[in-house]
DNA sequence: TGACAGCATGTTTACGTAAACATGACGGCG
DNA sequence: CGCCGTCATGTTTACGTAAACATGCTGTCA
């Protein structure tokens, strides 16, 4: 390959790039005639269309699309501004979005905060305005967010996953509240007198609000409420709430608020020579792809994650097409009760 | 907020970014000093700059990415080309990914393909080159890419995880073989006469190093290689692998390729009454975050994910500043074992 | 036969940024 | 006192694309 002499940059690095006018000069046509082949338009003869694909492939032509974009004000990407991609539904959602996005023609680009302080968010959100991004979904407790000081640059539509903040943001989310009053009534349905409950780390949103369904469907069923263990997610927590939990009769039942922390309340259980789900039932929160096969099979709440990253790409785009502001609502996603083999009426 | 009069442009849609123009009319300056003071360049008197800067702020003027992308010919942002983020590894690869490109002024666009034929691969590349992307990193058996006719655009610069294009690429991958050899190791060290392998899917380039290295390690011990049980790394395969295997003495530890199928066993021998490790020993690989939790904890090779990402993202970045085409060759992150509760000597 | 519609194609311009070059003021030194 | 270097700032231009407008040719119909 020969290095092109016409071009009139001086020495140093060469262009690699081949551009529009490249094609043309090589098709003897002019750079509009290749922007309308390259783009489907109509009106460009068959002969003529063959001899610019025909340049186009001789020189590799590749549009560029900065200049798409800065021509038209678009990019044709949304941002993802999350905290964690290992926790457990968020690969997921992350996985859903970007298939998504990709089907309407939308990249999706990652926006990572290694630790989810004030100043990480907002410097992420100072720098997705210089990001080529046209909306945002933001994966993460939005109380983070709303000191007042984020200020979100005009133009940019939002959609959030995991919050409360439904009342001035787009919101989609799982049913939390709906999934934890499954999870705890399917436990009294059995014939269990209370629920023990593990809950997630106390600033999640989600976690929140399953522990706030739990108080709820025990107190509506008139059922002492026991004190909240407290979880961080990890089945390390799940497991340290496992040893500590009184023996049956006084604990039958156990509705952790994810299925790690549910493995872990097996292993202590486990343990501790007490039979799940004969002696204690455990049920869990999520669904993840492992439960069926934990020993045993766990009883859960299925979470539709790919659902939820499918209604916030719809929401974004939505918002992108019409050029109009976050309508602020919540979109709740339904949940459903998975029966497997870690909870059984009382045996006492 | 009122409407801009001056803009020259007829109806419609108005104008919604603020451009250097807009900040440099209402500063009494040019937009070079704009520009100047927008990128921290020396030159600029205090008193200019602070004016610069309030008007800025007062117009909340933004660096448009696509005209500075246009101009600086790079986009400052690394693409992810994958086939599932749900798998184990793959999530926190990525978010190492993600995490160090971003500490690099870089951000993250991931190109899922959700259906792995050569089609969808081939049309990824394709896409990718009208995307702005300075660099790709693949995550995906490469064999899926080299039947000759996938061309890569000239000037993208390609880093390979999980792959034995190592010839033809530039890869970065855990040392799959050495990790699988402790594995093993371990096992026979502890005693057992041999160990049998459940693997992942065939056509796995990971999968198929870690049965290679298992195989290659019982023969230079001398000892009989039972028939590989064949997988495709989810829990439910794992758990038809352990219920036909054959009981004690005949088989008395397992290495499984990764640990979701280690789980499956775990039930599986759970569910046949044999003890883990008394009866049976269980090797897994991956280490994932539950893996400690398993009943009984799970003994395993521990996959350093993160540094995975981060050299990928190292070696993108080499070659986007130094404009080298990929080196070929590859670069292993060791591995290591972690011995915990499903690992014991034979009992007969 | 001439005017005009319709169509393929070319030319101009703008998108927002920043490098390269131009300008002009000021101060120091011969 | 005048020349020139230095420095802050302005002006021009190019990056690649595509809309808007311009051109020129062909064929048709009055």
């Amino acid at each position: 390959m020969v290095e092109r002499g016409g071009s009139g940059v001086p020495g140093g690095r060469r262009k690699q790039r081949v551009s529009m006018a490249d094609v043309a000069k090589l098709a003897g046509v002019s750079s509009q005639t290749v922007s309308r082949v390259s783009n489907g338009h109509p009106g460009v003869i068959s002969s003529t269309r063959e001899q610019v694909l025909a340049a186009m492939r001789e020189l590799g032509y590749r549009p560029n699309s900065a200049a798409r974009a800065l021509r038209y004000g678009q990019f044709n990407t949304i941002g993802v501004i999350l905290f964690s991609l290992s926790s457990t539904g968020n690969s997921r959602t992350v996985e859903a979005i970007a298939t998504h996005a990709a089907a309407e023609g939308y990249a999706t680009t990652l926006i990572p905060i290694d630790v989810p302080t004030q100043d990480n968010v907002l410097g992420a959100f100072t720098r997705m305005g210089e990001l080529a991004v046209d909306a945002v979904i933001v994966i993460m407790e939005i109380h983070l967010l709303d000191t007042g000081t984020v200020q979100l640059p005009p133009g940019v539509h939002v959609v959030v996953v995991d919050s409360d903040a439904g009342d001035r943001y787009s919101v989609v989310d799982t049913d939390q509240a709906d999934g934890a009053r499954k999870a705890v009534r399917h436990l009294l349905d059995l014939g269990h007198r209370t629920v023990w409950h593990v809950t997630g780390p106390q600033e999640s949103f989600a976690g929140q609000r399953r522990a706030q369904a739990w108080r709820a469907v025990l107190g509506e069923a008139g059922r002492p409420v026991p004190p909240a263990l407290y979880g961080d997610w990890s089945a390390a927590s799940g497991y340290e709430a496992g040893l500590v939990l009184p023996e049956p009769p006084d604990c039958t039942a156990v509705f952790a608020a994810n299925d790690q922390m549910a493995l872990g309340l097996l292993r202590a259980f486990h343990e501790r020579g007490l039979s799940v789900p004969y002696d204690v039932s455990v049920v869990g929160f999520d669904d993840i792809p492992d439960a069926g096969f934990f020993v045993p099979p766990l009883t859960t709440v299925h979470q539709d994650f790919a659902e939820v990253g499918h209604r916030c790409v719809q929401k974004a785009l939505e918002q992108i097409r019409a050029q109009t502001e976050a309508r602020p609502g919540t979109d709740l996603v339904p949940t459903t009760l998975v029966v497997r083999g870690s909870t059984a009426p009382p045996s006492v």
